[in-house]
DNA sequence: GAAGCGTGGAC
DNA sequence: TGTCCAAGCTT
């Protein structure tokens, strides 16, 4: 196909898109319906809060953040552990962080306005490439090239793009910003999302029902499924570590040690249960928190990261333990809302089962 | 470019 | 049951 066929094509496919979404849209809580204008606020926090995860599990959270914190000033002024204890079982910590971050740079360096192009939003910490154009497009008009999983899959298919991820992600930008209309550049990004959460799916897409079926190679082929091509994944390696759960007991009731996990790293800053260091090999009690009588728990909790599995033996101690260790005293029976990881969440769930 | 960084749901 | 995957960002 050379060029000049090649845009002419490309052009039918907007209108043919937007007109689709326009039929079939999601209403989503963060979404502004037509005719309403978008709260760039509202854009941001479900374009974070959606990285890598998922719609379902992001409507609570978007409704709640949103009751607590309804702006730039009010979550500028909340303070860090609240903040994160909000983003507690969220996943990709970082994000909480830099959200603070990024609202805190808001209101001192911005006036409490939000940033207008895709080049000023991508200074901010949080906003990559991805959630710079997503909001400058949904919440400004402006017309940017908003690249996601979805749209790196509904390219790859549409233009048959057969180099491996990523190194196949130049030409899908390349095609997306060919086939990115001028005006409703935003709604043109949320119906490729659309599209390929209902339509062209990872798994059996239902080309039956596509728009764009006439214009797709990857249809065309007759194994749109195929694409986009991946590089082999990695084995993921087991690691093992150890849980302390020392406990205390009050006159309010029984109390537990939390600590804070460092900034950096894996769950970083949040709330946690003391561990031991995470090894390749079954540990026992090296690390732990206090020298007391910990008794090893019967089995063990698992619980998969993205890069390893980790398999945790749970040892418990009740005081008095020799010196205070580093941390904070929680009450049990108040630890739902300590905000914490849901590794340890489940880890406290069958502690409290097991002994 | 590769690695590090969470979690839950679908199949 | 294990594997894949999701509206990615930072270093």
């Amino acid at each position: 196909m050379d060029a000049k066929s090649a845009s002419i094509a490309d052009t039918l496919i907007a209108p043919l898109l937007l007109d689709w979404y326009d039929r079939h849209r999601r209403d989503l809580p963060w979404r502004a319906r037509p005719g309403e204008t978008p709260d760039p606020y509202r854009v941001w926090l479900s374009e974070v809060m959606l990285q890598q995860t998922t719609v379902a599990t992001v409507r609570p959270r978007f409704a709640a953040w949103i009751a607590r914190w309804p702006d730039f000033e009010s979550l500028a002024a909340a303070p860090d552990d609240e903040v994160m204890a909000a983003w507690a079982g969220l996943g990709y910590y970082a994000r909480a962080r830099n959200l603070l971050r990024a609202a805190k740079a808001v209101v001192a360096d911005h006036g409490g306005t939000f940033p207008r192009t895709e080049a000023e939003l991508r200074t901010l910490p949080g906003l990559g490439a991805y959630t710079a154009a997503a909001v400058a497009a949904i919440a400004f008009g402006e017309r940017a090239v908003v690249v996601d999983a979805n749209v790196e899959r509904v390219g790859a298919r549409l233009f048959a793009i057969a180099t491996p991820l990523p190194a196949g992600r130049a030409a899908i930008r390349v095609a997306a910003d060919a086939v990115t209309p001028e005006r409703r550049a935003g709604d043109f990004a949320q119906a490729l999302m659309d599209l390929g959460s209902a339509i062209c799916t990872p798994k059996k897409p239902r080309c039956l029902l596509c728009p764009l079926q006439a214009h797709c190679a990857g249809f065309a082929t007759g194994a749109p499924e195929a694409f986009p091509v991946k590089a082999a994944k990695k084995a993921r390696p087991k690691r093992y570590g150890t849980i302390f759960w020392l406990e205390r007991e009050r006159a309010r009731g029984p109390e537990v040690l939390l600590v804070r996990r460092p900034d950096k790293g894996l769950l970083g800053g949040m709330r946690a249960l003391p561990t031991g260091p995470w090894v390749d090999e079954a540990p026992l009690l090296e690390g732990a928190p206090a020298l007391a009588s910990w008794r090893l728990l019967a089995g063990t909790v698992e619980h998969g990261f993205t890069h390893f599995t980790l398999e945790l033996a749970l040892a418990v101690a009740t005081g008095p333990a020799q010196g205070e260790p580093p941390g904070e005293w929680w009450p049990v029976d108040a630890l739902a809302t300590a905000g914490l990881p849901t590794l340890f969440a489940r880890a406290a769930a069958a502690i409290a089962e097991g002994r």
